[in-house]
DNA sequence: CTTAATTACTTTATACTATAAAGTTAAAAA
DNA sequence: TTTTTAACTTTATAGTATAAAGTAATTAAG
């Protein structure tokens, strides 16, 4: 890479989109689950499709409403404490967003399944 | 979601594939700036392509280093120390299994962008 | 020629945060 | 009436990302 290429590209690979909020794998698998059921799914709904614990899931909960990603509902099935949680529209919107930064992520890969040395120039070397 | 919907797809967005290593913010920057560069980049090229920080960069360098994603050559260039990174083999193979979980996310996400309710059985409510 | 500044990093102290263990509340079973 | 189960929530801890401070070597300044 020469000088003025870096100039063109400062921050090409920050990935500045890439939302810590929804980037964090726990948060992901939920966000992605709940993409999936546009009615919502139930905290058990969500612990088995998540494989997460009780407690993890609880705060990561807690942490997307507080974001304003996801909200919840609380009621009762057959005299037992229920919740269910739903994307918000400003989630999805994000989630939208934060796949089309992966979908960058994707792309810039598949430099790696071409022939190496494709596009890369070669560096001047003086050991 | 009915409970037998469940027992088919408990885990489904658990996501294990996405390596925690390289799901990093940061880590996945850097990885994805070296596999545009299958010759490598310089300390300083980096911290740009990545807007990281120097100290940020260096230890990010040294777990991808343990993890044998990435190897370093230290060397001088007009007498100042220098440091190049590139993916080893194993890295390469790494990522693109990583990259490959990516695309289920962004494929999951896809629904989405369908119609609501598309694919999502109705739940019978009891309030 | 001695001191200050720059370069190219590395080490470490801190602040953050993911996680599970322990705690809470209420219903159902024993 | 005591214990167990269910559905969570709270908190203590362990792990880790980050930047501030430190190191070493070169070059510039006075």
């Amino acid at each position: 890479m020469n000088p003025s290429d870096l100039e063109k590209t400062a921050g090409r690979y920050a990935y500045d989109g890439l939302d810590r909020i929804i980037h964090e794998k726990a948060r992901l698998s939920i966000i992605a689950s709940l993409a999936g059921y546009s009615e919502g799914l139930l905290f058990n709904e969500l612990k088995e499709l998540c494989s997460l614990t009780d407690g993890n899931l609880s705060r990561h909960l807690a942490i997307l409403q507080e974001a304003d990603l996801v909200q919840m509902w609380k009621g009762t099935r057959n005299k037992r404490p229920q919740t269910l949680a739903r994307l918000t529209e400003h989630g999805r919107r994000r989630f939208l967003e934060y796949v089309t930064r992966l979908e960058r992520v994707v792309a810039d890969a598949s430099q790696l399944t071409r022939q190496p040395e494709s596009g890369a120039t070669l560096r001047p070397r003086t050991a």
